[in-house]
DNA sequence: AAAAATGACAACCATTTGGTTGTTTTTCTA
DNA sequence: TAGAAAAACAACCAAATGGTTGTCATTTTT
């Protein structure tokens, strides 16, 4: 197994995934994002740790609070996959139309 | 850790990525999807048991053959999510702009 | 100055993940 | 009909994952 870290990999958690959510409405620090989830701070950190290493969010310190702030444009990485996968998935007959068309030319 | 299976946790693996790419131009049987992958056909089964759990592909049997043909709809819930949180996230200043206008009216 | 809050650091743990090899069954082909 | 091919089944393995608890340093608050 390599050593991933990746956008894919980021949002594949559930409770990263609420993070997100949670910080698409402003900046807040961990203990902040830790209200209403019901796992430990330090579990919470671990996940913002993640989120920080792909480029979903950044730190900036502010006394004793780490405040962590989304940064949402990594996500693009996920749209454009998905929307290049379905592209070609529409597109899939699209060679067997063209033989057909072309028998029936002859 | 709670019993996860869903699309998220399917597309984060690179691998079954490149298994959807593949398959998005048309069905495939196993074999033939374990092709230029530098892994065993029992690996590449395991990754289509996953992929095919999350409703991505469907299976058909043909002879000594399974057949596997992607069914890309799923993946609407991950477009679908990652379009919220990025509304959600460039509208984030609303509040702040209501507020801010507000103030000045007075 | 004392107490509380914030979070970093480290060690630990169970489960999941992504992979392996070996065996067996079924189906196709020479 | 004998052998090859496709894939299921099972057992195993190392590393990653998501979580825990405890200790410590630094800021705030009272």
């Amino acid at each position: 197994m390599i050593e991933r870290r990746d956008v894919f990999q980021a949002i594949a958690d559930p409770t990263r995934r609420m993070i997100i959510h949670k910080l698409s409405h402003g900046p807040l620090n961990i203990t902040q994002i830790g209200q209403d989830f019901g796992i430990s701070k330090q579990a919470i950190a671990k996940h913002i740790k993640i989120l920080n290493e792909c480029g979903l969010i950044t730190m900036s310190q502010k006394g004793r609070q780490q405040v962590c702030e989304a940064r949402l444009d990594g996500l693009d990485q996920v749209t454009d996959w998905v929307t290049e996968s379905r592209k070609l998935w529409n597109n899939r007959f699209e060679k067997l139309e063209a033989f057909l068309n072309n028998t029936k030319k002859q």
